[in-house]
DNA sequence: CGTGACCTTGAATTAGCTCAATGACGGTGG
DNA sequence: CCACCGTCATTGAGCTAATTCAAGGTCACG
């Protein structure tokens, strides 16, 4: 399934003539949720006017795979709600994620010609999607946006090493607990509160998925982290950290 | 130990100030085996000359650390010779190789305001090094080395990525086949010969610990493949692979 | 209230690890 | 020149963390 037969058409509730419209005069960008975040933080009104012009907001449904792998990068992205899952699959179906997403983040900095990854939607997103061709022209004429990313690949890169770490040398209680630690930090940043609670979007084999382990240790590792009073969980994907620091000792590989 | 103190110092060989003197002019840059290479490639001689004024030529010696992760990222580097282990560490030891680099590579992109990781010369490595704020001012004044730093982060989160899946879902064969057939692809780019011959300078344990394996599994690993005749291998580090394509078949996981 | 997707738990299996022994190689000093 | 030593690589034997296979349980939704 091609990129373009994604995004150009299965979108019914949102036409794109419509969409198209509502972007004219930057009035979408300038009052836009992520006006403050990802790379149109980096412009100011005037610039962000340009960008405008080249952006179409869509929305995805859940569970729809919008880029794949290996197909003609043509476009860009930049998410405005929801989170997405990005991942690399194998041809017999082993699968891994290398992330999840969300509001701010903007997809095709791993990239040559071609899409290094896929991406679905875990649960409705929204998104911007700029033509490759148009949002280099761009970048070229905004020296400050091709900076900004520049640190965001800086960022994404600081991350995958992280990521191979957690792959290659932690233990499965190690990964679990970098991966809710690492949610808390997402969702708080800074310093996270005592009992911080957490909804996840993903499911367990998305979890398995991104840390490298199967559901079912993912899920007995959960349970081994509740036994041991690090965790509560609730209905949904819910899950409570009572004392953050010592899920971060865990997550560190110092015990 | 800071990395200041490592490349300021220790290098009884190689005098800083005549290493200075070499760059007037450019003419160390200009006639430099990397000009054709790395981010130079992106600059005219004029511009290089600027470049080359913020440059220290330095030599490593083998086994030498000279990146300390999370101490201050106050400096960039650019490999001219030699070989680079990137890795991090848990507390109790273990390590993971996010990478071996070599000539023409920047040294510097996973950065915040401190290393994201450490590096060490497996052989002898020469590299230039650049202080990291006079370098951001030479990146402000030629928006085509931006880019081409863009271009570099991007090429890298691909290979992170590419490193995540093997790490969190190909088997010891797999992964052992897809690093061997890795480092044919730097030797030969384009397309291999059969009968390709490599010569590797790190060792079995920095093999290890860049697949997220032990030695031993490393070792039982190759000297199955041999048994297979998917390689020989000779003395020193060479190895040789008769038929490159059926080692990539087993690479991408499709036997 | 039935169905399907997801989660949890248990039992058995296994890929890769740990521990241990031996061998190959290269440098060093007598 | 060769004996010694340390580093690195290989191989074997047994172990274990995580997987696979299997069975229920929970929940949302039509």
């Amino acid at each position: 399934m091609s990129v373009s037969a994604l995004t150009a058409g299965n979108i019914p509730s949102y036409p794109r003539r419509i969409v198209i419209a509502g972007m004219d005069g930057c009035q979408a960008c300038s009052v836009c949720e992520v006006r403050a975040h990802g790379i149109c933080s980096a412009l100011n009104d005037d610039e962000l006017a340009q960008l405008a012009k080249a952006a179409v907001r869509v929305t995805i449904p859940p569970g729809r795979q919008f880029i794949e792998e290996d197909s003609d990068a043509g476009e860009f992205f930049n998410i405005t709600s929801g989170t997405v899952k990005l991942f690399k699959s194998l041809p017999d179906g082993r699968r891994q994620i290398m992330g999840f997403v969300g509001i701010g983040h903007f997809l095709g900095l791993a990239v040559s010609d071609r899409y290094a990854f896929s991406a679905e939607a875990i649960d409705q997103v929204r998104l911007c999607r700029f033509s490759r061709e148009r949002l280099e022209t761009i970048i070229d004429e905004f020296p400050r946006l091709e900076r900004r990313l520049r640190n965001e690949a800086a960022n994404e890169l600081v991350a995958a090493q992280d990521q191979m770490l957690l792959l290659g040398r932690k233990t499965a209680r190690e990964r679990v607990a970098s991966f809710l630690y690492g949610q808390m930090v997402e969702r708080y940043s800074d310093d996270i509160p005592r009992n911080a609670r957490l909804i996840f979007p993903m499911t367990r084999a998305d979890i398995a998925d991104f840390l490298g382990l199967t559901v079912e240790t993912v899920s007995r590792t959960i349970s081994g982290l509740r036994r041991e009073g690090l965790v509560t969980t609730g209905a949904g994907h819910e899950i409570s950290v009572p004392t953050p620091s010592r899920l971060q000792t865990i997550a560190r590989g110092e015990e």
